[in-house]
DNA sequence: CCTTAATCCTGGAAGC
DNA sequence: TGCTTCCAGGATTAAG
């Protein structure tokens, strides 16, 4: 399930492979996963990808006509991966994959296929940049990357949620998931079902500085793959195998050894140590 | 204010 | 082996 770290992944190699190319022709195999406006040119036909940009686990592809006397708007789509979504550039025509529901064929040769088996994910079609972030990402929270913890404390002191819960709030911080929020809160010895208005600044200190390194350690690593997760190249992560937590319910803890516990937050498995973590 | 549950959907795993 | 059932979950919405 692409998080801050896949989705950044998929920005990078993306970006790499696509921005400065032309759009060719976009081809609508399932035009249930388009909102707003979905005639191709709306969908960057004609137009040249400029720049891949990314908050939380929404991209933002921005591109403007290659044909200057059609009109000057940039324009703009937003891609959420949603559970099991991708977005792969291929040049070759190997195996038919299932579920490629929209494609952009560059002017290369190569093409970008938007695959997404279970259809959480989707594209917003906006006519600007400007138009996105009044609208959709107007409701998103600062980055996980570049909150600060007084930010973050804002926000959190004054519910009484739990804090895995209000930590996957998209609307109080953007970024985080079930994974990467299981694996904050056992790296910093806190307690999912904690409240969080119990967390002090001080903790928040600690906490936005861990998170920050856990999610770069993540990009570095190339995100995590658990089943369908890869990068624009096709390319699998590794930092699967980083986890601590995470899908490893009943074996036993890495630093005490004793059996991991889980319950349920907010309707999501949830997997932490009862000796690591404080309740607050 | 906060929680739970249902909804969308497919494929992998587990159970019989 | 092959069938059925359950389960995973991001975001949204409705209901308690």
């Amino acid at each position: 399930m692409p998080e801050l770290p896949e989705v950044e992944r998929v920005r990078q190699s993306l970006a790499a492979r696509a921005v400065g190319r032309g759009v060719r022709a976009v081809e609508v195999r399932r035009p249930g996963v388009v909102r707003g406006d979905r005639s191709t040119t709306a969908l960057l036909a004609g137009h040249r990808i400029t720049a891949i940009e990314r908050l939380g686990k929404q991209l933002a592809i921005l591109g403007s006509p290659v044909d200057t006397t059609m009109g000057e708007e940039p324009r703009c789509l937003c891609i959420h991966l949603g559970m099991t979504g991708s977005l792969c550039v291929v040049t070759n025509d190997n195996s038919p994959r299932k579920h490629i529901h929209v494609v952009w064929h560059l002017d290369d040769g190569s093409r970008i296929e938007f695959r997404d088996p279970r259809r959480f994910g989707g594209i917003w079609v906006y006519p600007n940049k400007a138009e996105l972030l009044k609208h959709r990402w107007r409701h998103l929270g600062a980055d996980a990357l570049r909150i600060s913890p007084a930010e973050l404390y804002a926000a959190l002191h004054q519910t009484r949620r739990p804090i895995k819960a209000a930590l996957l709030d998209q609307e109080i911080i953007a970024g985080l998931g079930n994974i990467y929020v299981d694996e904050l809160l056992f790296g910093c010895g806190i307690h999912p079902l904690s409240r969080s208005d119990r967390l002090s600044l001080e903790q928040f200190r600690g906490l936005v500085p861990r998170m920050k390194r856990l999610l770069r350690r993540a990009i570095t690593a190339g995100g995590s793959s658990l089943r369908d997760y890869v990068d624009a190249n096709g390319q699998a992560g590794e930092f699967q195998l980083s986890h601590r937590v995470y899908g490893r319910r009943g074996l036993p803890c890495r630093t005490c050894g004793k059996a991991l516990s889980h319950t349920r937050v907010g309707g999501r498995m949830t997997v932490f140590c009862v000796s690591c973590q404080k309740r607050y």
